[in-house]
RNA sequence: GGGGGCGUAGCUCAGCUGGUUAGAGCGCCUGCCUGUCACGUAGGAGGUCGAGGGUUCGAGCCCCUUCGUCCCCGCCA
């Protein structure tokens, strides 16, 4: 076999006259009768090799007839410059060119089903199906290339900081709370079943207590739940926690990791990144987890609704909900059509409509002398009006939009309109990235059966003493925080419990009695009854992270063997049925699926 | 569990109001071609219109069922 003596894309004219050997896949070929071009690709890029009648073996000219594309060679030849009519400056190695006069066939191939060489749209399950081919594609490459730089440079960053790497377990056991577990079952304990991590959060507090003092994993986490652009079953975090810290310790190195990341691609990060509350967030973005691309924040004019004439308004007004507005700036723009969808946006997410006003944009500049188009200013009274129109500073031109509703879905419909309206405007983003971090999150929230953990069970409340736990439980915030990349969750964390009593205190309050506590976390509590230190920490998704960094439209991108939105993997076929003989073994047997055997 | 989009040649797609033999670009095959780089050129092959059922004189097109895929809601402590 010919082996390569060095990567195609690094051949430069400095290189002219060299004998170089090479290997690589046949991007393209041109075969012009006593000439054949052939461009050969392997991952470093392609140069191009010429097979000229005159000066190569009529052996060798014959088989280079028969390359077709994608097949892999191994060759000879030597580096020439090109005549300058023939250079071609779209190519790293457009100078040169190699004139080949050792040729072998290293494998063939059939007829690609889709072209490696064009960047075409192709149907998402046949690109996975030959998700070899498809990840030969250099848009592809590049992504991975980047996820690699980005993991080198969080280990190098952790290491440099004293993180010890830790790989914790994958068989683990389910607990109900959270995601969906997957399910694996024990052959030696016919009946019983692992779970596949959720993510190791147990785990890594567990490492706090053994004396670690700092962990770090790049950790397969695990959740059977249903699939999105943004969401595989199997995903990947940079899990980190940390003892005897505080918020502050966990948010400087997950700025430090993140700014490490950046720096791959030339990006610098504000220093420190911004912080706002939990409540910050909402009353401004209607979000936990805001989109600072885009001004259009929210105003609030429940105030002003308690007595006005439009029943709507007046009657959330008083009745403990919300009126949310935003003032979209030249929102003139929008055609009625728009403004239509943006209703029908606002029912689909929950609201029960959408007010719009309008103010023309011909309208007199004085305040008074504005001139509407709307269902609904014929409610208002000329001086709330006016109010109205200061409150939100709007000027000709602007479309002022409104929810009226509950407060949870006030918020989160007029969250949503912002984006969707930063959508339909093709707004212009302030920056390419924008971060924040989002902190102070309620502790409780009201679930359908009473209280739950808004982050998790294990999550420090915000509490001078355990007693602050017997008053308003939806009062206490807890010391957890999101970072917020551009409006996606990139990653979140929080300060741990790390004393028995409050933890167990906190289980009780969501319901989970000692002896269930015992039974599903006992290793955990005990593990705080021996002196488990204080810690904290904070996991970082780190396919999302590299989704946002290459532009990518879906995570499925930067995994090289995503599944499916209905969870399968068109490559293996996975899942699939599996032999009567292995049921058995495990003691199971199969109600519903057809068993091949 | 629910809403929406898509499914026609190897790939990407067009196909009007239901009407003759279903088209295009790229790819593929054969011939020609010594300077192309998305080579050119002459010719050619290639179709279960996702599947099943129905309506109709007649279905790629209408209806029902179903499968696949994508986007979204719910779900994702």
């Amino acid at each position: 076999m010919i082996k390569r003596s060095i990567p195609c894309g690094l051949i430069r004219a400095s290189h002219i006259g060299q004998t170089v050997s090479l290997n690589g896949w046949v991007h393209r070929r041109r075969d012009h009768g006593a000439v054949i071009f052939i461009d050969l690709r392997d991952r470093s890029g392609i140069v191009q090799v010429t097979i000229d009648a005159s000066r190569s073996s009529e052996a060798v000219h014959n088989l280079a007839e028969t390359v077709r594309s994608e097949f892999v060679l191994g060759l000879k030849g030597t580096v020439i410059a090109r005549s300058s009519d023939t250079v071609n400056p779209k190519m790293d190695t457009g100078e040169i060119e190699i004139e080949c006069h050792e040729l072998e066939i290293l494998n063939t191939s059939k007829t690609p089903v889709f072209s490696v060489a064009d960047d075409e749209e192709v149907d998402e399950s046949l690109k996975l199906k030959y998700r070899y081919l498809d990840l030969r594609k250099k848009s592809h490459l590049d992504k991975f290339i980047l996820r690699h730089k980005i993991v080198q440079a969080a280990r190098n960053y952790l290491d440099k900081e004293g993180f010890l790497d830790v790989e914790t377990p994958i068989l683990n056991k389910s607990t109900p709370e959270g995601a969906r577990d997957y399910l694996v079952p024990s052959r030696v304990n016919p009946g019983h079943f692992f779970a596949l991590p959720q993510s190791p959060q147990l785990f890594k507090q567990i490492l706090m207590s053994a004396g670690f003092e700092r962990y770090y994993q790049i950790a397969k986490c695990f959740r059977d739940e249903d699939l999105r652009a943004d969401r595989q079953p199997e995903f990947t975090q940079i899990d980190i926690e940390m003892s005897f810290v505080d918020e502050d310790d966990v948010m400087a190195i997950t700025e430090g990791v993140l700014r490490e990341s950046f720096s791959t691609i030339g990006v610098e990060l504000p220093n420190p990144i911004p912080r706002m509350t939990w409540a910050e967030a909402m009353s401004r973005f209607g979000s936990d987890k805001p989109d600072l691309r885009y001004d259009l924040e929210l105003v609030d004019i429940s105030d002003l609704c308690k007595n006005v004439e439009f029943k709507v308004f007046n009657d959330v007004a008083n009745s403990g909900g919300m009126i949310k507005g935003l003032n979209i700036k030249n929102g003139f723009t929008l055609s009625r059509k728009n403004l239509d969808d943006l209703v029908e946006f606002s029912r689909k997410h929950g609201a029960k409509g959408m007010a719009w006003i309008t103010i023309k944009e011909d309208s007199p500049v004085n305040i008074d002398q504005y001139e509407y188009s709307s269902p609904i200013v014929k409610f208002f009274k000329p001086e709330e009006l006016r109010t109205l129109m200061e409150r939100f500073g709007a000027v000709p031109g602007d479309v002022l939009v409104f929810i009226a509703d509950k407060p949870s879905v006030a918020y989160d419909v007029t969250g949503r309109l912002r984006l969707e309206i930063a959508k339909v405007l093709g707004l212009k983003p302030k920056a390419p990235y924008m971060f924040t971090w989002v902190t102070d999150f309620p502790m409780f929230e009201k679930g359908q059966e009473g209280i739950t953990a808004l982050h998790h069970p294990f999550t420090m409340p915000h509490i001078q003493s355990v007693d602050d736990l017997d008053g308003d439980l939806l009062a206490i915030n807890s010391r957890a925080y999101d970072i917020i990349l551009n409006g996606v969750e990139l990653g979140g964390g929080s300060i741990r419990i790390h004393r028995s009593d409050l933890q167990m205190k906190i289980l009780n309050l969501l319901s989970i009695d000692a002896e269930s506590a015992n039974e599903k976390f006992g290793f955990l509590l005990q593990a705080l009854e021996f002196g488990t230190p204080p810690h904290g920490g904070l996991a970082l998704g780190l396919d999302r992270l590299v989704m946002m960094m290459t532009g990518s439209e879906s995570i499925r991108d930067v995994i090289a063997f995503p599944k499916t939105q209905s969870a399968t993997c068109p490559l293996t076929n996975a899942p699939g049925a599996v032999s009567l003989a292995q049921l058995k073994e495990l003691g199971l047997r199969i109600k519903i699926a057809v068993v091949e055997d």
